[in-house]
Formats: structure tokens, sequence, C-alpha cells
DNA sequence: GACTGTGAAGCCATTCACAGCT
DNA sequence: AGCTGTGAATGGCTTCACAGTC
């Protein structure tokens, strides 16, 4: 098997190539090309090619690639081609808004869970679901088979929670607390720092404001 | 003036060991070295060395970093020793966790308008703001002297109110919604695509499981 | 002895440019 | 003629390793 290793932007631009393809086949279109595609993602015709690339030979060489076909192919290779049951830990604000997310629900993920160590949380509905104990967590971990946990504790909770979901049988964790995690070697994490995301714009701004000097 | 290129992996580890060496400060701590910063963020002692060389020497060779001057050089560095007013346009479940996130406010960043053009939102209450109309927003750009906007509205309109916030003054914006915004000259704009990151996760586990054959 | 600051080396990702196919 | 697939070239980020300083 042709294994190469992967870089983490091409499976982050396959997901937007995914979305993107989608669209097109929604409002018809037949076929595409790397061009085109790179015209409506914001990338490099180059990039879209060596992307897919890594994968296998998707497209005609004159002709570009057919949307339908492509559309499946990179929804397979994300993993997408199945339903992923997910958990959900701290049921604040932001955990309502990702339990009630639309776009999780179309790429084909499914919240079965959502937990809190708040008494005045838990209980509370959300969309369909009833906010549980965090006691609770390992039983719904096995019972659904959930693989994915997503973390939106608080800071000085977060490591504490997120090993409740490792030992919980939870083993890739999207991490919306500020704090990294100790990386476990046998657990995925992704860190979403958003804060983060708002510094880099002021700092461009406050360089931006530099060189005007 | 020494003014390289910075990578943006470098500011983005700027804005998390900012917030680690608040948390020392906090702890009491004096002195830190780059190993222990480099511990407690999860990259190399070397990678925080070259970061911090970017923008100057600020530590003492045998000694370590002042965690105080530390703190105060990088939050300075991501153009943080001043407050940042925030606008943001769609009242959703996002928007209103975003709006009611305690880190921005800890980070310096103020929410002071709240926009949506959808009639059943226009009027309701998020924390101390009133949600306003769509047409209201260049005006309190105008007012507050805004420069940032936090986009959380439906990937359908996204690039409509893109255009909006930056006919209202707006030059740089944080986008939460699925499509790429047209890039503009002018405008930094940063995309953050959750499901994305979710996919990471789940191309990663196809991937271990192709592999465990 | 401990730790910073940094040139050099290594590695990874993107872009280029063109052969190959329709 | 148009577009894909890809080796080669480029560019950029990270790691190494050590001289310099306290």
């Amino acid at each position: 098997m042709k294994t190469l290793r992967i870089p983490e932007a091409t499976v982050m631009r396959m997901s937007v190539y995914s979305k993107y393809l989608n669209k097109l086949d929604q409002d018809g279109i037949i076929t595409v090309s790397s061009g085109e595609i790179a015209d409506g993602v914001g990338v490099s015709s180059a990039q879209v090619r060596k992307d897919l690339a890594y994968f296998g030979e998707f497209g005609t060489r004159g002709v570009g690639y057919n949307v339908k076909d492509l559309l499946r192919y990179t929804l397979k290779i994300l993993g997408l081609d199945r339903e992923w049951n997910l958990i959900l830990a701290g049921a604040d604000n932001l955990g309502y808004a990702l339990c009630t997310n639309t776009e999780f629900v179309s790429r084909g993920f499914k919240i079965v869970g959502v937990f809190d160590d708040d008494l005045s949380r838990i209980g509370r509905r959300i969309s369909n679901m009833i906010v549980q104990p965090l006691e609770e967590m390992a039983q719904v971990v096995k019972e659904h088979n959930v693989k994915i946990g997503i973390l939106t504790v608080p800071d000085n909770s977060s490591q504490q929670v997120a090993d409740l979901m490792i030992n919980s049988g939870i083993i890739a964790i999207l991490n919306f607390s500020a704090i990294p995690l100790n990386p476990t070697e046998s657990v995925d994490v992704r860190n979403v720092d958003m804060s983060a995301l708002l510094e880099i714009l002021t700092f461009n701004l406050g360089f931006k404001a530099a060189q005007n000097l």
C-alpha cells in the first residue's frame, strides 16, 4: 500500500474541497477542473492537484474531474462514508452552540451524549438530549461506540475531563480550552484556540501600523 | 528596523506562551527557562527560543526569562497592550457563545456590537448588549473605531455580510462559516472551520484502522 | 553548570514546469 | 487545445548543536 505521510494541511484542504464539491454537485455541475476548485476555495491549482495526488488519480487529462465521483472519493478519504458518534463535555454556551451546529450533522457527525459536572446544567435539555453527569460518560461511550470527544469545559478542569474521556475509551479529542492538553501517545488531540486566532489578527494590525510610520 | 517575515505558526505560539506565562505569573513564579515553557505548552525548547528570537533578546544566559517581563513583552508583541473593540455578526448560538466568552475579555477584547438580519433576534439581549440590525453596523464601527469583526452567519450569507463589514470599515475578520471568503487585498481574514478539524480526526482514525489490518 | 541565542543542517510543504493523455 | 499528474526546484519552518554569557 502506497502510504506516504500526508501533510495535515492537505487533509484540512481535502475537507474544504469536499464541501465545495458538495456545493457544485447541488448546483448540478458535472465536471470541474483543478483551476476551478482552486479559485473556489482560494488555493493554487497545483496545490489542488498535488493534494489529490496523495490519494490517487481521480481526473481525466484534458477534461478535469467528475464532481460526483470526486466528492465521493473525498468523503471516503476523510472517513465520512459512515456516521460518527461524538460526545461533548461542557454544556456551557459554546457546548450548546456546537450541539446545535447543523454543519456537523450534514457531515455525518452525531452528538450522542452531553456531559457536565455543574448541577445547574445537568438535566437541562439541549436539542434532543439531556445533559448528564460526568459519571455517565463511560457507559455512553461504550454503548454508542464513541471514539471522538469535544471538550468545552473551563480551562482549569480541561485536563481532568480529558483524562476521564480517555479512560472512558475516547481516542480523539477536539479541545476548545485554552490550555493545551498533555499529549498521550495513543490519543489524537486537536486544540482550537480561538483567542490565539484573534491575536494573529491583532498582531498583523500592529505590524501594519508599524510599517505605515 | 529588523523586520523579517514572521511565520504565522510563531505568532500563534506566542499567544500560547503568553497565556502560559500569565498562569506562571499568577502562581507567583519569577523565572522560567525555555525548557519549562516548552514542557508547559508541548513544543521543543529550541522552538521557544527561536520564536522569541524573532522579536529580540528577552532572556539571561544561564538563568532564563523573567516571567513578568516576558509576559509583558509577549502581550506587547501581539498588540495586546491595549483594548480592542470587536463587532460580531450572526447572533445565533455560536455568536451568543462567543459574546459571552470570558477568555476574550481577559485578553483585552471587547465586543461592542452584535448584529443580525433576523427580526426574531434583533432586540434580544446578549450579556450587556442588544442585537441590532445589520444597517446599524457602519455607525457602530465608526463610533467605536472597530477594526475586527467576527462572522458567525450562515454559509449562504457569509460573503455578503463580510462585504458589509468591509464597507463599514472592518479590516480583519475571523470567519466561522464553512465557505472561505473571497480574499481582498486589504482585509485580513482567518477562517475557523470546525468541521474540518473534526475531519482531521476522522481521517486519522481511518488511517489508524487501515494500518491495523 | 545552566541556559540563551543563533548559524547550519535537515525536513517538510508549496510552486514550477512540462510530459502525457483526451 | 486543454487539463491532469508529477519530478525538480524553491521556499519556509523546525531541529540540531554549540559558542557565548551568567
